[in-house]
Parts: C-alpha cells; structure tokens; sequence
DNA sequence: AGAATCATGTAAGGGGTTACATGATTCG
DNA sequence: CGAATCATGTAACCCCTTACATGATTCT
C-alpha cells in the first residue's frame, strides 16, 4: 500500500470532528493551522474529490436558498481507520517531523485523543536512533564538509529531541488535563 | 526576474572548476554531495538543456573512440555571474537554509572562494532577525498549538545560529587556510 | 558469461502552486 | 457602488521522482 500524501490526512483530521463543506474546511485550516501549513482551494477541492473516490470520505449536495448550495463531507469509517493508523504513526523521515509531527500533536489535542505521549516517546525513540546512526557515520567520516553537514544533523536533532522532551510532552499533558 | 530552482545553480557550481559532461557531473555531485542531495539523471540532462538554451552554459559533443560519445558543458559568462550572484546571497526562507545554505557552503570551500564568512554573517542576520520576529509572535500568542509551533521554530533558529556560529565559521576558516 | 562502468536520454506521474472563472449575498 | 464573504471549481505549470530504453566496453 502507497504513502498516502501528508495533505490527505489533514483533510481527514478536519473532518473527524464532524462533516464541512470545502470552504468550511478552508475557514478551519486556516485558523488553526495558518500558522504552519497552507492548502490552494485548487488542492483542497482536487484532494477532496480524490478522498471520496478513495472511499475515505463520503459527500452530498446540500442545497441553500440564499447562498451558493455546498457539498459536504463526511468521514467513512474506512477514512477513520486510515487517520488514526497516521495519526498513531512516528515520522520516520526526520526532515518530515517539522509539517507533519507538529500536525499530528494538534489534532491529538484537538480532538481530545489519547496515546499522544505514546506517539511522543515512539518518536524520541526514532529521533535517538537517528542521532546515533549521525554519530557513527561522524567518527568514520574525514571530509570536512560532509562532518560539517553532520554537525549540522546533530545540532538540528539534538534541538528536536530536547523540544519533543520538553514542549511537546507539556503540550499533550496539558490537552489531556483540558480534555478530561 | 524569476527564481531559479536551487538545482541548477548546483550544476552551475559543478561547472565553476571547469567544463564536464553529463555522467561527470553525476559522479562528482555523488561523491562531494551525496550525503545531502542527490539528482536523478532525467533531471539532470534536462536541466543541461535548460541552462544552455538559458545562455548559461554552453555544449559540445565530443566524439570518443571506444567509448559512447559525450556532450561537454561548460560554463559561460552569464552562468558564471549567475552563480556567483547566488553564492552570495543569503537564504531569507529559513526552511530552506538546511540544503541551499549548505551548498553554497561547499562551493565556497570547494572552488577556494573568497567572502564565505560574510556570507555566514550575513545569514547569521536572517537568522536573528527571525528569531526576533518568533519572539515578538510568541508574546501575543494565546493559543497553544501556536505556542508550541514557536517553540519548535525558535528552537530550531536556535540551534542553527549556535551551528553557523561555530561550525560553519570554523569551517570557512579552515577552507580559506587550505587555500593558500 | 555476467556484472559493472561509461554515457545519454524519453515518458509518465506526483504533489503542489498560480492564475483564472463564476456568481450570489451582505456589509460599509 | 464597490468590497468582502460565501462557495466551487478548471487549466496550466513547476520541480522532482520513478520507470524504462539503449548500447558499447571493461572487469571478474
């Protein structure tokens, strides 16, 4: 089975909160994620269609008197299945953790799921795993500016880890705390 | 005028030390680069056909005996001031210093120019001015998905202004020694 | 005989951005 | 009356990746 894009899963996390339509969709990412993470309604209306061909979303036509009718969709079961296997997913790429981690913590806290911290220690666990392997290759490397982009890895990761250690593990506890 | 896409500057810069083919530069980015970047080879010869109908690079076939023939590129005046332009030019978009940034880093080294530790300090501004600009959000930010996003970002600039302080200095300075 | 090296490409697709199109309603 | 909001799309392009094609020589 094929890496679903990053930007599905978004959709999907959206969703799971209850159906919208497109522009509703647009609104919320806009808001709660502008910060980070930008979609084109070109995309956002494409990947739509493509979610509902997929099975993952399912869509009707509602129609409104004084405004432009609106499709909205709603998440199938099977497109809730496919969210929580990503959403419980450690990113395994590291120059990924920084669009995609960071989404997956905020619909954790948005939507008031458990097993954040889980996903939060799987993800030190790759990150440790990462620096080691950085180390390595740095005791049995020679070539100046292949040490200097180690550096650059390491200190990159080093920074990650202790963010993960620190704010992200707050983060999920205090969504748990509001959550309860 | 448009942005270039970093890849060909790459090539450009491959060129800088004089005319190779397309296969020779496939080897040399493998071995210098390899660890940070890799091109496919469609890309590759299309790029060579971009810049030279750019006017940046120009071809000639040559003709071997008991080889396949090849094509030689070779840099012009124009690729050459375009490339020195983009060497010199610090990354404004902070996502994208990790490859660029690094690049231009070994180009710097590798062609024994001179003006790489003006270049880091120049970055070394971006950088601070970002890290600022993070600060000046953090403060007026509520919500604390955002919060935790700055805090990512602000680690991350972190990190990288203590790297290019001290590695990419050392670096540099080490390059410019070997030079002599 | 088969693998690796030398050497250059074409074709198709993938995710994403930019630009453009349309049309009604409501707010200032 | 013009701007913003509501609402949905199409078309074209951009950079890049993957897969496939070809063919000679040299090394094991």
């Amino acid at each position: 089975m094929k890496k679903k894009p990053f930007t599905e899963y978004v959709l999907l996390g959206t969703l799971m909160s209850g159906p919208k339509h497109g522009y509703e969709i647009r609104q919320f990412l806009g808001e709660a994620l502008g910060s980070t993470w930008h979609v084109g309604t070109s995309q956002l209306y494409n990947l739509l269609k493509r979610l509902e061909w997929e099975g993952l979303v399912s869509s009707s036509l509602e129609t409104q008197e004084d405004r432009p009718s609106k499709r909205v969709f709603s998440l199938s079961e099977a497109g809730k299945k496919s969210l929580l296997a990503w959403l419980n997913c450690s990113t395994d790429n590291v120059r990924d953790l920084r669009v995609e981690f960071l989404t997956k913590l905020f619909f954790f806290q948005r939507l008031g799921l458990e097993g954040g911290d889980d996903l939060i220690n799987r993800q030190v666990k790759v990150m440790d795993k990462a620096k080691e392997g950085l180390q390595q290759r740095y005791k049995n490397e020679e070539a100046p500016y292949n040490r200097l982009v180690l550096d650059f890895k390491m200190s990159t990761v080093d920074a990650w880890l202790e963010w993960l250690d620190t704010k992200a593990k707050t983060f999920i506890k205090m969504a748990a705390v509001m959550a309860e």
